[in-house]
RNA sequence: CGCGGGGUGGAGCAGUCUGGUAGCUCGUCGGGCUCAUAACCCGAAGGUCGUUGGUUCGAAUCCAGCCCCCGCAA
């Protein structure tokens, strides 16, 4: 049988894994990797090149980086026609319908979570977010509406309790391998069921910012401030302020003391706040400027300079 | 040349503008008090003030360079 023809669109860490895979196998041929283009990052806003766009480089791939892939008639014509499907993971572009006519077979995608459920751009941090015992990874096939194509593949996946973004992103980077061979071989033996989703039952997971990090204590009960952790680690983490001074949270936990809403209370030579219901322990805290502290060493340095610790909700 | 904060005993900070024998809170060690403690009292040890050079009678402090850490942003 002839090697089946991929182009690949992809640009994070997360994509890597799947890129790794089709060009590991001895019976797909990667056309093309599409990414996008490098971007000033860092310190020194230094130009960073996505992850995928390394490896296509490292691995002698063919490599498309560009700001829309809709506006390449050249390159769709001349590669993306001979493909016969087309393998989207963490792209961050919307593909037109011209685009996702190209292939023989059909524009694939690879979703983390269990459509319909999550369909967007976050549905990881989402399923923390709401503290959902199970994920899946999902293969749709793609249609111009966001992640409502027919269900190719599922693959479920078990949340652990002490998961966070990050772990969970290493375990679905993982599972997406397994999902992504399993469903090769559907496509080689053409045995691919297609599920349509059900509409009613979607859910959305939209882009998570930097500014959804902030806490309001008093709008929020202890448990879902834990999974906001949760869902927010490593990035883009949760903050508050106090005194006026932007502090990130790198640990908390939730508590058994009652603290009054809103409320801070540092007797304890610990950082304890009242939620909207229950009370969280900030047990470790980074403020701007700043290393990594203990609740205890950031109240020590506090209290040289401020008569008290009042949380400042956001007054900048 | 994206913006900004910081490097001072083991920890977190003040002192730097307005040069003149290095301070606070905590920890550690020793002693005391208490039924007890997240408590309190007494005492002690512990610092080439990131680094190099310059200015000065004198530099943590002023000037110049270098190294390192971090926040924003992406």
């Amino acid at each position: 049988m002839d090697k089946l023809k991929v182009v690949y669109f992809g640009t994070p860490d997360f994509s890597v894994g799947c890129l790794e895979i089709l060009h590991s196998r001895e019976d797909i041929e990667v056309l093309a990797v599409v990414t996008m283009p490098d971007r000033p990052a860092g310190r020194g806003k230094k130009l960073k090149s996505p992850p995928v766009a390394e490896f296509a480089k490292e691995n002698g791939l063919k490599l498309l980086q560009t700001e829309n892939v809709n506006r390449e008639e050249s390159f769709l014509e001349e590669v993306g026609k001979q493909a016969d499907f087309f393998l989207v993971v963490a792209f961050a572009q919307f593909l037109s319908q011209k685009v996702l006519d190209c292939p023989k077979i059909a524009p694939f995608n690879i979703h983390t979570s269990h459509l319909p459920k999550y369909r967007g751009a976050a549905p990881i941090q989402y399923a923390l977010l709401n503290g959902d015992q199970d994920t899946a990874v999902t293969i749709q096939r793609m249609v111009k509406k966001m992640d409502a194509g027919d269900i190719a593949h599922t693959h479920l996946v078990k949340i652990d309790p002490q998961d966070n973004s990050e772990t969970l992103f290493n375990k679905l980077k993982e599972e997406s391998k397994t999902a992504l061979n399993d469903f090769i071989e559907k496509v080689k033996t053409d045995s691919i069921e297609y599920i349509p989703q059900n509409d009613a039952d979607a859910s959305f997971a939209p882009v998570i910012k930097k500014q959804d990090g902030l806490i309001d204590f008093t709008q929020a009960t202890s448990e879902e401030i834990v999974n906001k952790y949760r869902a927010f680690y490593p990035w883009p983490g949760l903050f508050f302020y106090l005194n006026d001074q932007r502090i990130k949270i790198l640990e908390v936990s939730k508590e058994e003391n009652k603290v009054a809403t809103g409320e801070l209370n540092t007797s304890f030579g610990t950082l304890l706040v009242g939620c909207k219901q229950g009370s969280v322990r900030l047990s470790k805290v980074q403020a701007e400027g700043k290393k990594p502290n203990t609740d205890a060493e950031l109240i020590n340095g506090f209290k040289n300079k401020y008569d008290s610790l009042t949380i400042t909700h956001g007054a900048r």
